[in-house]
DNA sequence: CTTGACGTAGACGGACCGGTCTACTTCAAT
DNA sequence: ATTGAAGTAGACCGGTCCGTCTACGTCAAG
C-alpha cells in the first residue's frame, strides 16, 4: 500500500548527494539538518542511514565526488589544445568559466570545497583531510599546465610554476569569497584581469 | 546565597563577546550555541538575553566590534610613518603581523570575517551587511595607503590603487583559506613575497 | 514457494537548540 | 527606609538535531 521507490539504489544515494549539494552550499554544514536533505531528496530517513553512517559521512563523500566533478571538469578544459593553442588561454578560459558560473549562479562547486573546507577543518578531520585531497589534486592540476605554458612561451618563466599556480588558486578564491559577500562581482573582474596580464610571458 | 556577579555591566557583554569571538572563530556560527558561549564566558542565560536581543544580533556585534579593531589596528600599522618611510614597507608590514597571527594561533580577527561572510551571508542579511561594511572600511584603508606610496614612489603607478587593493586583500584571503584547510603556511608565504615583489614601483 | 538479503519507510528517543519567563540581588535615587 | 531600574540566575518550553529501531516491500536465488 505504502508507494514504494522505483528508482534503481545508486541513484537514490546520488539525489541525497544532489540535495545536500544544493543545501549545503546554500547554508553550509552546521546550517542544514539531515532531514532537511532528505525532504528536498524526497528520500526517507531509512535510506539515508543505510547508505552513509553519519553526516560527517555524508560531508565527506559529498566532497569527495563534488570534488572528483570539478578536477575533471577542469582537466577537460585545460586539455582543450587543438581549438585553444596558448596554455595561457585555456588557464582563462578555465577560469572565466568558473567566474560565469558565480555570477550566474550565485555559487561554485569550488566555492563549496573552500566554504567546507573553511567551516569544518577545525571541527573534523576527515572533511578537511578530504578537502586537502582535492586542493592538492587541483594545485598539480594547475601547476601543469602553467608548466607546459611556460616551455611552450605563453607563461612567463622567472617565476616557479608551482608558485604561479598557487597564486592563480588563491587570488581566484579570495575574489570568490568578496563577491560571495559584497553581491558584487567586480573583485572578480579585476582578479581574472590582473591574473591573465600578469601570467602572461 | 547565590554568588552574584560582581563584574561591572558592560564587562559583562564584553566577556560574552570574547567568548564568542574563540568558539565561533573554531567552530562557525552555526557550530557553536548559546549555551557553549555563556558556559564559557561564565554568564548566565539571563544575562545573554538582557544584552542581545537574539543569537544573530550577537553575531552582527561581534562582528562590528572585532571588524572595528581590525581596522583600527590596521590603520595604526599603516600609520607608522616614522619608523617606516616606504609606503610599501608599511603595507607589507601589516600584512606580515597578520600572517605571523595566523601561523601562531591558527586563527585570525581578519579569517573569523571571511570565514563568517562565507558561512552566513546567504542566511542572514544583517550579518552579511556588517562584514561588507567591514570590507569596505577595510579596502579604503588599503586604497588609501597605496595611493600614498603611489605618489610618495614606492608603489608602481601603472594600476590604479583600487584595483592593487582588491588584489592585495583577495590574494591575502585566498591564502590564508588554504593554510586553515592545508595546516601548512607555505601558501601564505608565497603570497606575501609576492605581493611584495608585485607591488614594488 | 520459501527464504533472506537489500533497501524503503517513518515513528521514535534523548540531547540540545534558541528563546522566554519569573525570581532574585544589587544599588542609586529619593 | 523605600522604591524601581538594572542586571543576574537558571528553570523551563517547544522545536529540531542526529541517529536508532522495527516493520515492511521487493526481488533474485534455490
Amino acid at each position: 500500500m505504502s508507494k514504494l521507490n522505483k528508482n534503481t539504489p545508486v541513484e537514490t544515494k546520488m539525489r541525497i548527494l544532489a540535495a545536500a549539494n544544493e543545501l549545503i552550499s546554500k547554508h553550509g554544514f552546521n546550517g542544514v539538518g539531515i532531514n532537511d536533505i532528505l525532504a528536498k531528496a524526497e528520500v526517507p530517513k531509512g535510506s539515508f542511514y543505510h547508505w552513509f553512517t553519519s553526516k560527517e559521512q555524508l560531508g565527506v563523500e559529498l566532497i569527495r565526488t563534488v570534488g572528483a566533478a570539478v578536477n575533471h571538469e577542469e582537466a577537460s578544459w585545460f586539455a582543450q589544445s587543438n581549438m585553444m593553442p596558448s596554455h595561457l588561454d585555456r588557464l582563462a578560459a578555465a577560469m572565466e568559466a568558473g567566474s560565469l558560473e558565480l555570477m550566474k549562479r550565485q555559487d561554485t562547486e569550488v566555492g563549496l570545497m573552500m566554504k567546507l573546507g573553511a567551516e569544518m577543518s577545525s571541527s573534523s578531520e576527515p572533511i578537511r583531510l578530504e578537502v586537502v585531497a582535492f586542493l592538492e589534486r587541483q594545485h598539480e592540476l594547475y601547476a601543469d599546465l602553467i608548466r607546459q605554458g611556460q616551455t611552450a612561451g605563453s607563461i612567463r618563466k622567472e617565476i616557479p610554476a608551482d608558485t604561479l599556480a598557487s597564486i592563480v588558486s588563491d587570488l581566484w578564491t579570495g575574489a570568490y569569497l568578496r563577491v560571495l559577500v559584497l553581491r558584487n562581482a567586480q573583485p572578480m573582474r579585476l582578479a581574472m584581469d590582473h591574473l591573465k596580464s600578469f601570467l602572461a610571458a
